[in-house]
DNA sequence: GTTAGCACTCTTACAAAAAGAGTGCTAACG
DNA sequence: CGTTAGCACTCTTTTTGTAAGAGTGCTAAC
């Protein structure tokens, strides 16, 4: 779709008005920017609202945009804003956060990108897909507790508290390092499935009774090593919004405490920065809201997004250069943060 | 203050009314409880409302309890209701976690409150005021990278990753549980704080700038397992029921998001279980909320709290019993947990 | 002490009218 | 032919008024 010069004037003012606002734009309120009459620009909008980029909430109201109107705003006419110095430095502060494990790190930025967004903001820990078993360590902290390490090529480091029934012995623990050494270093960490444990196991013959609650917490912590934690911040600006909502702002909230499919829409989204607009979505929980998300990088690797949601009329020219700025910034703390000697 | 059975009755009538619907009762509606007429119960109201236990919305409505009528209802006329033994299950299912960490173990203990109350969940972690320091471990897992592990008397283990500038000899890990062994094994938690740090590296000589890293990675491990944790769940229940809040539902929201004095205010609470109705504890994000929080305890010590924040108008009586079964359990589990050898 | 009866107050629901905002259309203009 | 002034029209919002309903407080009788 081409638009005239005027009507993209036209547009991006409705869009612009109304995301300030939050009241349907009328034709007068925007006679200044165009020096045309009001007449002229209603007959704009008329033409704008056939073909679907805006919509009246009623016959004798201003014109709002439609999930349609934001996207073309979004793609052609939005300024690409430079930030602020002032915003850089805030995000800066906000997201330096010293000696800490990744979670720590993404739960932090999320927190604070949602208090500079005024929105909800998620981020998803790095993905361990492709990370195999660099190392494990089982340190004893007492006669039968322990603590086994997992190190993985990725850097990421996942350590458990480990009980046993059994005193636990030299032997018992030089057992153990042997079948990492043999079995696990180097493995692919979703390798470690239930099948290759049961045969791992089988294989043990006399120890197997000793050594699988070893194997099985190891396994455990693959999976949590592989395993993308969604970590959440700023519901409270969902109440705080909530009329922005509309009425499902509940369902919104509920939507975002699962977890489980917003960490599948991040992972799906595949440009470096990507914006959802309403309904755009297959989640009729999100058909009022927008999502805006950025993949950080770890060594030049996409591992994980952060990215906040909001409602559709958000500031999205302010708002995309903040969680594209941050998200850069917290790739380059986790890479620092994980790498490797 | 002491009413007549009657008077009782019917305040006890009018609470409970007003939970189960949200409407003001009237005399009317609890004329069969009675059996005397709706003028005779009319007048009783009259003196409930002068003794300051009900309240009227306006001069034509029902009446509503005050703040000082639940009070009086939670501590007299309350029937102590058993848990049904399905409740138990479910509860008893809920907080099952197999093999976590106490962190998880609250985490999971507040959502599942959240879930079954349909209220926010709050608990803390374990405080580790009197604990000392019993072990403390370094595990090297790359030539600069290691992992300090730190064990309190209390049984809570704590790790963190320690990143060095320089390589990690052995030389320097040695000198390192030197000065784990002379100086820290055994000290209380809470004074490993900047004064003693500054005196012994001041004693280290030479060592001190390989070293410092080290102390105050350890002090800050330190400070982690003194620290409690607030674990928030169900904070969508508060949407969900906003209107129950009235207006500051946003605010509670935000109350609880930060945390610290949602913290201190559980803290303060002497009783095995606590109930805090409306205003009568000095949050006024609060005012319009019932806090109900009941202690656990490990090994016999009241160690942490945990507890529900739901409106004023909440069912006292069924979910006093449920907070304390759970709590209960949650307790021996964190006790099962951090049993040492 | 209890109760029936009744006037009174206040909320809620509904309807009608008035005000306001903004549009769409038509006809005139350059 | 694009632009504009003018105006009728539509729809929302606000105001006003009325009626219905709920529940009370009070009084007088039992």
């Amino acid at each position: 779709m081409e638009l005239s010069p005027r009507k993209e004037k036209i547009l991006a003012a409705v869009v612009e008005n109304y995301i300030r606002t939050g009241e349907p734009v009328g034709s007068k309120s925007i006679m200044a920017l165009l020096s045309v009459s009001s007449a002229t620009i209603r007959n704009e909008m008329a033409e704008l609202s056939a073909l679907g980029l805006l919509e009246q909430p009623h016959t004798s109201a201003g014109r709002i945009p439609t999930n349609e109107g934001y996207r073309y705003y979004v793609d052609n006419l939005m300024g690409v804003r430079h930030l602020d110095e002032s915003v850089k430095h805030r995000i800066e502060a906000g997201v330096s956060v010293k000696n800490a494990s990744p979670e720590t790190i993404l739960a932090k930025a999320s927190e604070f990108l949602a208090d500079l967004t005024e929105c909800a903001a998620v981020s998803t820990t790095p993905s361990g897909e492709n990370a195999t078993v660099k190392r494990v360590e089982f340190v004893p902290v007492g006669t039968r507790t322990g603590m086994i390490i997992l190190l993985t090529s990725t850097g990421m480091i996942k350590s458990k508290v480990y009980r046993s029934d059994y005193d636990l012995t030299a032997s018992v623990i030089e057992k153990f390092y042997n079948i990492v050494k043999t079995t696990f270093i180097g493995m692919p960490l979703d390798d470690i499935d239930m099948a290759t444990l049961q045969t791992l196991v089988a294989s043990m013959g006399s120890d197997a009774l000793m050594m699988i609650p070893f194997v099985s917490t190891l396994s455990e912590l693959a999976q949590d090593a592989m395993k993308t934690m969604i970590m959440l911040g700023g519901q409270s600006n969902i109440l705080r919004y909530s009329s922005d909502y509309g009425s499902t702002a509940y369902e919104l909230m509920d939507f975002l405490r699962r977890g489980e499919p917003i960490s599948r829409m991040l992972s799906e989204s595949k440009d470096d920065i990507d914006v959802t607009i309403g309904g755009e979505n297959k989640f009729k929980q999100l058909e009022n809201s927008s999502v805006i998300t950025a993949h950080y990088t770890i060594d030049g690797d996409k591992r994980g997004s952060i990215g906040i949601i909001g409602p559709t009329r958000i500031d999205y020219a302010s708002l995309i250069p903040s969680v594209r700025y941050l998200t850069d910034l917290v790739g380059n703390l986790l890479t620092q943060t994980l790498k490797e000697d």
